[in-house]
DNA sequence: CATGAATGAGCGTTCATTCAT
DNA sequence: TATGAATGAACGCTCATTCAT
C-alpha cells in the first residue's frame, strides 16, 4: 500500500510555508481588518519577506480569500459530521447551531475580514463570488434540514428556503455584533434564539 | 425657556448645503462602499469642491457617520410611531419587523457602508461607538417589547435581552445578504422568520 | 479689441506650473532615459511633490509624451516657416535638413526618450500611436517636397514616399548615434549626407 | 600551434545549453523589448529555471548583450563575404545595403532590443560600449568602401567618414520605423535610398 | 464660504538576483 | 549543474487632508 506519488521534502516544506503564511494572514487580517492590514504586516507575522507572500499567493485579495476558506474547509467537515450524526431534523438543526457557536471568536473575525474585503471591492458582484458559493452551500444545508423536518412531520409547514436565509443571517449578524461588543454573550443569544426558533417550528397542538 | 435665535438666511443656506453633501455622500458611499468611494467622488456628486466638504465635515470618517445617522434619525421616528401605535407586544414586534423591511434596499447599502468603514478602522472599539450606541438603543427597544410581552403573559418566559440581539442580528445579516444576492427576496425571508419567531414566543398549550 | 475670455491669475499660474513640470520632465527623462528616471526625480527637479505631478498629468507615460510633443510643437512651427520661405524644392529640402540639425542635442535626448519609453511598452502598437502620427506628418511633408521637385523637373523621377522615409530615418538614426558618441560631429555628417542626396536627386545630364 | 584541447561531452552540452538560452533570450527580448521581458520569461522559453540562466550569464544585461552580439557574429561573416566578392566600390556598397536588408525583421527587433536596454541604462556611456565597438567597426567598413571609391575615381570627393555615419544611421532608423510601422516597406525604402545615394556619389559629368 | 492646487505618507506589486538543497 | 524558493529594494500611483487665494 503506497501513498500518493511521494511528496518530496521540498513539496512538504512548501506546503508548510503556505500554511504558515495563511495562518499569519488569518491572524493579521482578522485583527486589523482587510484594509488596515498590510501585506508587509502579514509577512512580518509569518516571518518571511513581502516577496515570499507573492510566491505563494497572487495578490492580497487572493491571500485573504484563501485564509477565509481555509477556516471553513476545516470547520465544515467537523460540523457536517456532527450534523449528520443526528437522527431527527430538530437534532440536526441544534447540531448546526452548536457548530456555528463553536466557531466562536474566529467566526467574528472571519466575517469582518470578509466584509472589510468585500464591502469596498470595486466590483462587488465578482469579488464575493467565492464567498457567495460558500453561503449558498450552507443555505442549502439548512434548507434541506428544515425541509426534511417539514416532510417527516417534525416541523410545521414553513418556507424552508426563506427561513434558512434568515437563520444564517442571524449567525452572521451575531458574529458582527461579537466584534463590536466583546462583552456580548454570543452563546447566550444563540441559545435563546435557537430555543425560540425550534419551538416556533414545532407542530402546533 | 428661550426660542432658538431665529435662523438667519445664511444659516439656512448652510444647513441646505450640508444636507446636499450628506445626500451625495449617502449615495456615493452606499454605491461604492466606504473605501472605494473617494471624498472627491462625493464632492463631484454634490457639485461642490473637495475643500468644501471639509468645511462641513471634519473628515471622511465623520462624513460617513453623519450620512448613516441621518438615515436612522429619520427612519427611527417613523418606525417608533408605528410601533407604539400597537396595543399588543406581538403587534409591536410585527410593526418593528415591517419597519425594518421598509428600509429595504437602503438598509443594505447602509449596513455595508458602516461595515466597510468600520471593518478596517485602526481603532475599532472607538470608531464604532456611535454605531454601537445606535445598536444598543434598538436592542433596548426590542428587549423592552419582548420583556413586556413576557410580563403580560403574551409570550413565553424567554431571555429577552439575548433574544433581542439575535433578532437584530438577523436583520443586519439579511441586509448584508441583500447586497451579496440582489435576487434574494428579503421580504419573503423576513416574513418566514417573523412568523416562526412569533410562534416560538407564543405561550405553549 | 478684447483678448480671450480673460485668463485668470489662477489659470496663468497653473499653466506656468505645467510648463515648469514639463521642462523638468524633459531634462530628467532625456538625461536618464524613460525607465531609469523616476517620477520623484522629475518632481524634485521641478521643485514640487510627487502628488503634484499627478495633478497635471495622468501618468508617467502621459508626462513623457507631453514632454516630447512640447518640443516638436515649438520646433515644428519654426522649421515649417523656414521651409515654406524657400522657392525651390531643393531649397526646401535644405531648409528641412538645417532645421533638424538645429534640434541638435535636444533631438538626441528626445529620440532616446521616446525609444526608451516605447521600446519596452507592453503594447507597442498603441503606445507609440501619437509618435507615429508625428512621424507620418513629417514624412508627408518630406514626401511632398520631393514630389513637387519631381513634378516641376527639379528632381529625377524617384519614389518620393519611400525616399522620404529613408531621409527621416537617417536623422533619427543620427540622433541616436549622437547620444552614443558625444564626439560625433552630427552637423558634418548631416552636411555630407545632404550634399550627396541632393546631388543624387538632381536631374542627370 | 596547438589544437583546442578536444571539447569534452560536458563542454558540448554546456555550449548547447548556452545556445538554447541565447536563442530564447533573442526571441523573448525582441518580442517584448528589454524592459518588458523578464528573466523568467526567457527561462520559460528556454525550458530551464531562472537559476540556470544565472549559471550561464552574469546578469540580464549580459544576457541581452550576448544575444545581440550572437546575431551580428553570424550575420557579419556572411555579409562581409558578399561585400568582398564585389570588384567595384559601387558593387560593395550595394552588397552592403542588400546585406542589411536581409537582416530584415530580425534587425528591427535587435535595434529595439538594444535601445530598450541601453536607453535606460544608468551609465549609458559604459553600457553601450560593446554596441559602440560594433558600430565603429561597421562604420569603418563603410567608410573604407567609400574612401576607396573616391580614391579610384569611382566616386566624387566626399567626406567618407561623415557620410558613412549617415548611411548606417539610415538603416538603423529604418529598422526602428519597421517596428513602429509593420506595414512600412523597408526594402522599397532601402532601394530608393540606395539608388539616390549611389547616384549622388557618381562622378558628375 | 468656496475653491482647487498642493502635499506626502503609504500601499500593493514586481523582478533581478541569491542561495540552500 | 540545476532548481525554485526566497529576498528586498524600488516604483508608480492614490487620496485624505491642508491651505493660499
Amino acid at each position: 500500500m503506497t501513498r500518493e506519488p511521494a511528496p518530496t521534502k521540498r513539496q512538504l516544506q512548501k506546503e508548510e510555508r503556505r500554511r504558515q503564511i495563511l495562518s499569519a494572514a488569518l491572524k493579521v487580517f482578522t485583527e486589523k481588518g482587510y484594509h488596515a492590514a498590510n501585506v508587509s504586516d502579514v509577512a512580518a507575522e509569518a516571518g518571511v519577506s513581502q516577496g515570499t507572500i507573492y510566491w505563494y499567493f497572487e495578490s492580497k485579495e487572493e491571500l485573504a480569500q484563501a485564509a477565509i476558506l481555509s477556516v471553513f474547509d476545516e470547520w465544515g467537515q467537523e460540523a457536517m459530521e456532527a450534523i449528520l450524526a443526528q437522527p431527527t431534523a430538530r437534532g440536526r438543526l441544534e447540531a448546526l447551531f452548536r457548530g456555528i457557536e463553536s466557531l466562536g471568536e474566529q467566526m467574528d473575525g472571519l466575517f469582518m475580514l470578509f466584509l472589510g474585503y468585500w464591502a469596498s471591492s470595486p466590483d462587488r458582484a465578482q469579488a464575493g463570488q467565492w464567498w457567495l458559493d460558500l453561503l449558498l452551500e450552507y443555505k442549502s444545508i439548512v434548507a434541506r434540514i428544515i425541509g426534511e423536518g417539514v416532510q417527516n412531520g417534525e416541523f410545521r409547514a414553513v418556507d424552508a428556503e426563506a427561513l434558512a436565509w434568515s437563520l444564517l443571517a442571524t449567525y452572521d449578524g451575531l458574529a458582527a455584533y461579537g466584534m463590536l461588543l466583546p462583552d456580548l454573550d454570543l452563546v447566550r443569544s444563540s441559545r435563546a434564539f435557537a430555543e425560540t426558533v425550534l419551538r416556533g417550528l414545532e407542530v402546533g397542538s
